[in-house]
DNA sequence: AAAAAATGTGGAAACCTTTCCACACAATGT
DNA sequence: ACATTGTGTGGAAAGGTTTCCACATTTTTT
């Protein structure tokens, strides 16, 4: 394969010249440039990635780690993720964590090998000392890794209220929740700390929803009686986890008739109604987190608070250019808005 | 940042030396091996992964080309690609082509850059000539690119016909299928050519398809009377597109009751189906072609065409793999088997 | 007209590895 | 006792760029 060097000495020139040429870059008269140029095309010359890589210690390369693409929220994030950095010249390394400790450490090591300019994750398996450690440009999305590491989430505490509030305008009078988790080990480790909603912002919209749930609950005392019930999902992966899991909750608490859950998980409660002849929305409202529009495209008619995944995207690249370009950040945590779609009539309207 | 030649200086040794302790090459005594491993920690020295890079040509880097993350099909594909590649110690590019044909180029110079060392595509924007010219590891999925260039797909004429079979079986009488196609300049070129199912191998369900309803048509000719209509999804993209589709095709023929269409499209004229008070699968049937476990999991009642997405993705590393190792390869064309998930009573049962 | 700035060019260092080669010494074979 | 093989080590080249620096020539400024 053909060299600079080749180049260089084809067209009579140094190789600096021929660098200035192909790069565009100094002085070079006309007159050399399109003999290098004519030179460049006879031989089909095409620089060495590889070597401008080393020479300029950048790859424009950033790995983007994540649990799992078949996700559709994380495939949606991935998608715009990609975009955006592919029209600002950088390439997208895909790193699926697979819910695996060892496989996200082994990611960011990518950064230390120089192989990456900079790391975009949604994945937050390691301890936090792990993160702090590593002074490379780094975004991470929905958990606090450290103080100095950006952070780039959706107003979590109003989706989780306003998904409430959407339920009981609907008239639920008996709400649950699936409470999505982080790792058991992580949770103890929250625990103790009693840190939890602040590493982990999601947190905050199952906080936000019980504490609506529980207000209504108070205030209607006498009217009606209106009662929660939540479980988690610990672990849980794949379809199939999440179904059986609907069809314990619909067997506990028969009398639900509202429910709040992951898109993916609210897929499946609403599937297992179906087949329980369980009517939705008459008998059951269910409000979809995320609210992704796979999961929309499925379910038209599915209230759900919707996170932006565009501007999560936008923020979370933006922010880790900044970093790369060595310019300075101003706000380290950056909380989107939520979108509510709701589709459900209220019953203060229905009553008009 | 520490190098090779700081571990060296440090440790006492020379370079050659070091560069085999980090690697496990070659003679060391086990006291320098140590001496060294101490310099190394003490130092938290770390390869530079771009010098090994250049050095030895490689980048342990494969490209996934494909059109859409987003999509449930590729989604799911790309996940066991960037699986099994990251078990056999090689990192996953992503790169969306969007369905640009020069995002596709882009990506294909990355090959050319020495960038990645081989590219697996589900794309087939280019002209094939693009592909024939690249003398380097390349796999394609779905899409014949050049005698040289292997190609995994399923076996859709197989697919295609059990569709129909499917649907007649159950007892559909007004048999409709929605066309997959690729871009429109290039069908134009095979039509010229007329080599459109031999470039590319999902056609073959297309034609395999309406050969199996028009065999019914004409043997079914006093009993009942069938009928075959089609449309094309050139150039749809997203699921309001679909949708939109799905209406029309509901407007001009009212009485079909047997659809096949792509996973995506498939959802969306089951939607529309169902705000149009069509009961499925009653009054309709439809073939979800794909059968990608997402579209399962929103319609688990749905009959589909599945593709074994494991298997073809297994099969494209395996044969790229091989090309990079430079070995032989012994099938330049593997088709796989589909599987028939069949959730319609077939009439001649129902009748017993 | 002299000084300063702009333009054009090439050699060589630097980026950090791996690996070829040469050399030295010990152990083994005949 | 000598040749052969195995073990251990380091210098230097090679991989292909970019960029710093020095130098030469032309143009502009004062």
């Amino acid at each position: 394969m053909a060299s600079i060097t080749d180049v260089a000495k084809k067209a009579g020139v140094g190789i600096a010249t021929a660098s200035r040429v192909i790069n565009g870059t100094g002085y070079v008269s006309e007159e050399t440039r399109q003999k290098v140029q004519a030179v460049i095309e006879e031989m089909n010359y095409v620089p060495n990635e590889l070597a401008r890589n080393l020479q300029q210690n950048k790859t424009n390369t950033v790995a983007v780690i994540l649990p799992d693409v078949s996700n559709m929220f994380f495939a949606a994030l991935l998608k715009e993720i990609e975009y955006l950095l592919r029209k600002k010249g950088y390439k997208t390394m895909l790193c699926c964590s697979d819910g695996e400790e060892t496989n996200e450490e082994a990611f960011l090591d990518m950064l230390k090998r120089n192989l990456v300019d900079g790391v975009i994750t949604t994945s937050n398996l390691l301890k936090q000392g792990s993160y702090a450690e590593i002074k490379r440009p780094m975004v991470s999305i929905d958990s606090i890794l450290s103080e100095d590491i950006p952070m780039v989430c959706s107003n979590h505490k109003k989706g989780g209220k306003e998904a409430a509030q959407m339920l009981l305008d609907a008239g639920c009078r008996h709400i649950f929740q699936v409470r999505d988790t982080v790792d058991e080990e992580i949770r103890n480790r929250d625990k103790e700390h009693e840190i939890s909603s602040k590493l982990f912002p999601f947190v905050e919209r199952h906080i936000a929803f019980e504490k609506t749930v529980r207000n209504a609950m108070k205030k209607a005392k006498k009217k009606s009686k209106i009662s929660y019930h939540e479980t988690l999902s610990l672990g849980l992966t794949g379809a199939d986890a999440y179904r059986k899991q609907a069809k314990e909750v619909f067997d506990k608490y028969p009398d639900i008739d509202g429910i709040m859950a992951t898109d993916f998980a609210a897929i499946q409660y609403g599937i297992e109604a179906h087949y329980r002849g369980i009517k939705i929305p008459e008998d059951l409202k269910i409000v979809a987190y995320d609210g992704t529009d796979a999961a929309r495209m499925f379910y038209p008619e599915i209230s759900c608070i919707r996170q932006q995944i565009d501007k999560i995207a936008g923020e979370a690249v933006k922010l880790l250019l900044l970093q790369i370009d060595q310019k300075p950040i101003r706000k380290y945590q950056v909380t989107l808005p939520v979108q509510v779609i709701n589709k459900y009539e209220s019953e203060t309207r229905a009553n008009k």
